[in-house]
DNA sequence: TAAATATTGTGAGATTCATCACACACATTG
DNA sequence: CAATGTGTGTGATGAATCTCACAATATTTA
């Protein structure tokens, strides 16, 4: 796939005509990262817009003594970077990858100047960070508000949204994030992880296979657990 | 103060001409609440842009059962309403009072020709929700990641960078809200947050005096928190 | 395939904190 | 002033869940 069809992907760069992705396309740059491979780091000054062509990053951030929060896993299309670029502040969040990923990446200046040029992109863009923003206010209610049982199953369902598959109601993830990294999502700890995907199980709430779980009667579920 | 000068004091207006914010202004609408009412409710579907011109007003999601969060307290200059009328999401919390308001109003068609018309907008509010993302990131971190008192002193630094007077390094915060909304917006209970505001008087890192509060050694206290 | 490593499962004890219950302080109101 | 209301302080208790320790699988590597 051209470098333009990947942007075309891209929720903020939809409704661009091919020629002007084309101009993007030309001045974004290609990089490969293997899987653990820091992409940013927190300390950093952030100078670069990235979008995700394959693979998986996880966005975190950590605390002195190391323990890890999970702010999202983010996969193809998505992207990222654009945080610091916007209010000039250093980056908040590392960005890891999670698996080998591939990335395009645009200059700071180059990205800005999308947006003078591009209204639409503004625009995109705005509405993208009001998606997240919303997201993030439900994660925060979960955490004042939810048992460990709830904050799990919101993650699953986080986790389905993004990137199961349907069939006949229920939905499938493959590939489940590490009990580690669920447990930093969800904000808990991965026994706790461990002991609740078990019960989930025995309640008939979920299936496990491998690495992959099945939730049955997804949106029942999903409002048993919101 | 004219609604034009109201509308300068909005960080996403600063860059605008007079003429501009007159034309932006006479398209505003003033509105008055009491404290306590609420102003936007969670179900209906947003078609307001609000900016506070006096007054402050709770921003909060509701559980089934009652219990609250509060996500943010915003107060004069502050804006509100814009995130439905980006994505088009029904809204995702309520607005209350927090005591007697006084709004300006401006609909969805002119708040997004506004956007279309001056990038510079769009662009500044990008910024702005840029900086309350980070906010949220920082939030969900410390309510995965840190004890009750960890939680409610974030909760002063914040209410200090918010509305504090500094002097010789101590912030004093006048009228802080009831424990009740410090509980609710730290993530924990009420009791808790008494018995840790006694906590902290007892190490000497606050002093209460009625209704305010004194955080001696501002920079110090907000390091050993975060 | 065996060994080594990584991930998950699970019991038991320690700990934090929410909750309940009620006393106390302070202001307001009839 | 009594009476009522609203916010705060504080002990006791129990439940949720974190942590530690180690066993059991699964996966990778030699």
């Amino acid at each position: 796939m051209s470098k333009t069809d990947h942007l075309r992907n891209v929720p903020i760069f939809t409704d661009l005509s091919d020629s002007d992705l084309n101009r993007i396309a030309s001045k974004m740059v290609s990089r490969d990262y293997e899987k653990g491979q820091m992409i940013l780091l927190e300390e950093s000054t952030g100078e670069t817009f990235f979008i995700i062509t394959s693979g998986t990053v996880k966005v975190t951030r950590l605390s002195d003594d190391g323990r890890e929060v999970i702010l999202a896993l983010l996969g193809g299309s998505d992207f990222f970077g654009e945080m610091s670029l916007l209010d000039g502040e250093g980056r908040s969040a590392n960005i890891v990858a999670n698996e080998d990923a591939e990335v395009m990446t645009l200059s700071r200046r180059d990205f800005l100047e999308c947006l003078e040029t591009y209204p639409k992109i503004a625009i995109a863009l705005l509405e993208e960070l009001a998606v997240r923003l919303r997201k993030s206010d439900q994660q925060i209610e979960s955490l004042s508000l939810s048992d460990s049982e709830q904050r799990i199953g919101i993650t699953l369902i986080r986790l389905a949204e993004e990137r199961g598959t349907i069939k006949r109601g229920d939905v499938t993830v493959q590939n489940l994030p590490y009990q580690q990294d669920i447990a930093n999502m969800a904000g808990t700890s991965r026994e706790t992880v461990s002991r609740t995907l078990k019960l989930l199980e025995d309640k008939k709430l979920v299936k496990r296979n491998g690495g992959d779980i099945t939730i049955f009667n997804f949106n029942t579920f999903r409002q048993s657990f919101s």
